[in-house]
RNA sequence: GGGUGGUUAGCUCAGCUGGUUAGAGCGCUGGUCUCACAUACCAGAGGUCACAGGUUCGAGUCCUGUACCGCCCA
């Protein structure tokens, strides 16, 4: 066996065995509830990043738990083809080849886009597969396939005649760089340095002549004037009350624009007057909705100026701002500037800023799906978390607004819709407005009014979050009525970042409700984002990501995997630093060097393995203590990963693997196997097999690995693989409490000579005798059985185990200690100043406690009202600092201290 | 503006329903190549749990407020 851990030497071809034994399919046993988890599918822009590799480790953690558990256990992978995203990467692949996806048209440009997902899907899958995901290949899915494609029609089509989809004129999102509206979340909002134009719009007569006043008004997009039709005051604003209904002068246009009163208007902003914009800003669309003012727009949708804009047409919009500053300024219009802090919407995909426009889209109305779906989380169907994303979630649902779904892309699910040419006098590629759409899942032969077969489909994609709200449920093979629909459906676990808690698990749970009848699951498992060891968010730009495929050769899998889950906690960002990645590749080492003790210990074998049955039969203390911490520990983990506390049941078997297993009771077991005693192996088998079972969901690799070897040589047989071996459980019970009690005491007499030995400095090579004074008899006999044990931890010898030490004795160092007094009777060990200053050290402290205690006690609230076993805990506390504080005393007077 | 999270050892973070002397890893100091492991072992130092009130017999943990940092929504 090798002296270190390799990772690379057993990950790929372990991964490859799981799979060809079909483990990663579920297997369906009794009537046993399954346990299901569907993957977020990630994009098929490109590689997977540690966020992923968090998600993996999280998701396979819970599933191999499952499936140890022998819960028929499924987990679907998938791919999302992420319309605006994976557009925009293959746009630049063309940019490359000096091409536009307009050169290529439509139908090659979309054969290119399948070309690059077919190729980043497999990335995928095999990046997957490097982090050791155990999920069902078989049940692959593609956010693109036939089957969910069909889903999204049905969607579409049901919607469209329930009355929850229409299309419509309405203030929308746009993009001009990518050319396509955008929903709302995808709208990302920063504050930026702006300016706030000062500008005075001259009010006219009733004849329309100059009324020689004006009224001055704030605006940080002055390129917009132009596309102004009024002007808006708050009502209650004295400033202005005569104004209203009067008429300006817009610069430049000339129109002239009425002055009206809107409760919207905030007074404490600029001059409390705003300029009117319905075309180019959602507020002044509300406000000219409701004073019936016209809708102008200035702007292209590259976000250059268009005609109406005059003398700034064709110019950009950033450039027209100045332009129209400066030509503000020539006429006198312009007050002053003052600088502003202001918000900018910004591409969620390219960070241009966007551009609202009023444009022609089709949306969903939310709020009739968002009332089920808010009502399931709030009657507990479904438990989100941490909890607190549940008011997250609520706040945005009970405010949620109609969703834009339609994309001026090609790279998508294509919009169920046809409009007839005849019917709706439709010549060239524009749909007009008042077309009727054909709304149907499969394409129309004839329209269905004229007869004609001159049908146009809608040019317009759906945003990607239309087929992936879908997910939970196309995957499992939706609109089909298929077994595994019926058997998966509801899932398990929705495990993602709370990034998407609105784009995607809300939408899931509002068309799971919708579509299926029921939620898509029932738990939401939201997990934080992985930042740089600064805490910077990780991006291509910052160029601070980290790739998982270069930690994984670096450190591999497990430690990746294991410093992940247990470095996160649900809900809360982790900085990931390759420190914390060097000690979960040092956790693997320590694993296996553990393993590779005890295996070279069994020799050829076989070993007979400990079970439950044979607890009771042990006779050593050390073993008992050993199994009874096990079964402790197998309680905890239980109970943590049921309430889906990850990390902390990962710590807790980390603590118990190094902490107890490794740094006493192996160390507990090098005399007796010295000595011939083969009665420990039995113990050290069973315990490091339950290990690999606790951690195997964490550290599959070097789990399985472990197994493999230790397999041969133990008997009763181990189960075939460690990923389907039964998750360890703590049915029986067992404990020994005076074991684990005693034993503890001998681990805090050991520290104790070792802290002596460490501070007189003494050889480590040289053996000091050694007296331990163990007053319980019970503690006593164990201590006596184990003086062996102690002579190898504390490198003493002889060891003589009596009833009671004397603490006051010059001629050894002592330490007094709740169970036992140590006493190092060794000449030069004692320096009588120092010793002093130590005892003298030592009381002070046990005088605290001794306080503490005290006052506690002394506190009739406290005795009255506290537990009884509390109370009794506290008076047994008092008992040992006084017993421990005699000590002291008595061997202060013997040294002759002061 | 509304909401929400964080503030615990030099650093990064655990600490579930309130109850021993608040823990871990890394780092630091000192000592060890001791026959599983130097990716290791042994010993040690290091904390007013941001601050101020309150509830309670008892608060890192619950409540209110303040400060700073962050995120989400508008």
């Amino acid at each position: 066996m090798p002296k270190a851990y390799d990772p690379r030497a057993v990950e790929p071809a372990l991964y490859e065995w799981w799979e060809s034994r079909g483990y990663f399919r579920p297997r369906k046993e009794g009537d046993r509830e399954p346990f299901t988890i569907i993957m977020p599918p990630p994009n098929v822009t490109g590689a997977l990043h540690i966020g992923h590799a968090l998600t993996a480790a999280i998701e396979d953690i819970l599933i191999r738990w499952h499936r140890m558990l022998g819960d028929p256990t499924l987990w679907v992978p998938g791919t999302d083809h992420a319309g605006i995203a994976t557009q925009n990467v293959v746009e630049r692949e063309l940019a490359k080849e000096g091409l536009s996806r307009h050169d290529l048209g439509r139908e090659a440009f979309v054969e290119r886009a399948w070309q690059w997902a077919r190729i980043y899907r497999r990335r995928i899958d095999d990046q997957h597969r490097r982090l050791g995901v155990s999920c069902d290949w078989s049940r692959n899915t593609f956010t693109m396939d036939e089957r969910p494609a069909r889903g999204v029609r049905l969607t579409f089509v049901r919607w469209f005649e329930q009355g929850l989809i229409y299309r419509g004129e309405r203030m929308i999102n746009w993009c001009p760089r990518c050319m396509t509206a955008l929903s709302d979340l995808e709208v990302n909002h920063q504050a930026v340095r702006g300016k706030l134009w000062f500008v005075r719009y001259p009010l006219v007569d009733d004849a329309g002549g100059d009324a020689g006043e004006h009224m001055t008004m704030a605006t940080t997009r002055p390129e917009t004037i132009p596309a102004d039709v009024g002007v808006a005051v708050n009502p209650d604003d004295e400033r202005y009350r005569g104004r209203v209904g009067r008429g300006v002068r817009i610069p430049f246009s000339g129109r002239i624009g009425v002055v009206v009163a809107d409760e919207a208007i905030d007074r404490s902003f600029g001059t409390g007057a705003l300029k009117v914009t319905p075309g180019h800003d959602p507020v002044d669309f509300e406000i000219g909705r409701r004073h019936g003012l016209p809708v102008v727009s200035v702007m292209n949708l590259d976000g250059t100026l268009n005609e109406a804009a005059g003398a700034f047409a064709g110019m950009d919009r950033f450039a027209a701002r100045e332009r129209v500053a400066v030509a503000l300024a020539e006429q006198g219009l312009l007050d002053h500037v003052e600088d502003y802090e202001t918000s900018v919407g910004t591409c969620h995909r390219c960070g241009t800023i966007v551009e609202p426009i009023v444009s022609l889209q089709w949306f969903v109305t939310m709020a009739p799906l968002a009332a089920p779906a808010i009502a399931a989380v709030r009657e507990g169907k479904i438990r989100i978390i941490p909890e607190r994303f549940e008011k997250v979630y609520f706040n945005w649902m009970e405010n949620i607004r109609d969703w834009c779904i339609s994309r001026q892309l090609w790279w998508g699910h294509r919009i169920p819709v046809w409009y007839c040419r005849a019917c709706d006098g439709i010549t060239g590629d524009d749909i007009p407005a008042a077309a009727a759409p054909i709304v149907a899942e499969d394409a129309p032969e004839r329209c269905p009014r004229c007869g004609g077969g001159e049908l146009v489909q809608d040019p317009d994609v759906l945003d990607t979050w239309f087929s992936s709200q879908l997910w939970p449920f196309t995957t499992l093979g939706w609109p089909d009525d298929t077994p595994d629909l019926r058997y998966f459906y509801p899932t398990g676990v929705m495990e993602t970042g709370y990034d998407i808690l609105f784009f995607w698990v809300a939408r899931m749970i509002m068309s799971g409700i919708a579509m299926m009848g029921d939620v898509p699951f029932r738990t939401v498992y939201l997990h934080g984002l992985v930042r740089d060891p600064r805490g910077e968010k990780m991006s291509k730009t910052r160029g601070n990501v980290m790739d998982p495929l270069d930690l994984i050769a670096r450190y591999g899998t497990d430690a990746l995997r294991y410093t992940l889950a247990t470095g996160s906690t649900p809900g809360n960002d982790m900085k990931l630093s390759t420190e914390r990645l060097e000690a979960g590749r040092s956790f693997a080492n320590k694993l296996w060097n553990a393993a590779r003790y005890v295996i070279m210990q069994c020799g050829d074998g076989p070993v007979r393995r400990l079970e439950p049955a044979d607890f009771d039969t042990l006779v050593e203390p050390e073993d008992r203590w050993i199994v009874s911490r096990l079964q402790r520990l197998v309680t905890s983990v239980d109970g943590l990963l049921g309430r889906l506390q990850i990390g902390e049941a990962g710590r807790q078997v980390h603590d118990f693997a190094w902490g107890e297993f490794c740094d006493w009771y192996i160390e507990m077991t090098k005399p007796r196997l010295r000595a011939g005693d083969r009665g420990a192996l039995p113990v050290l088998v069973g315990v490091l097999e339950q290990v690999l079972r606790l951690l195997h969901p964490y550290m599959p690799f070097v789990t399985e690995e472990l197994w493999g070897w230790l397999r041969p040589i133990v008997t009763p047989p181990l189960p075939e693989a460690c990923i389907v071996a039964p998750f360890p459980s703590a049915d029986g019970g067992w404990r020994d409490p005076a074991a684990e009690r005693a034993v503890q005491a001998l681990t805090d007499a050991v520290r104790a000579v070792r802290n002596v030995r460490a501070e007189r400095q003494v050889e480590p090579a040289h053996f000091v005798p050694l007296e331990l004074g163990v007053p319980d008899a019970e503690v006593r006999a164990i201590f006596e059985r184990m003086a062996g044990a102690v002579e190898s931890l504390a490198r003493a010898r002889p060891v003589s185990v009596l009833p009671a030490v004397d603490a006051g004795r010059t001629d050894a160092a002592v330490v007094v200690l709740s169970e036992s007094t140590v006493a190092l009777p060794l000449k030069g060990l004692v320096d009588l100043q120092a010793e002093c200053e130590r005892t003298a050290r030592l009381l002070a402290e046990v005088a605290g406690e001794m306080g503490r205690q005290q006052a506690k006690l002394a506190n009739e609230q406290f005795v009255r009202r506290a537990p009884a076993h509390l109370v009794e805990r506290e008076r047994e506390k008092l008992a040992d600092a006084e017993r421990r504080a005699e000590a002291l005393r008595a061997r202060r007077a013997e040294l002759g201290c002061g």
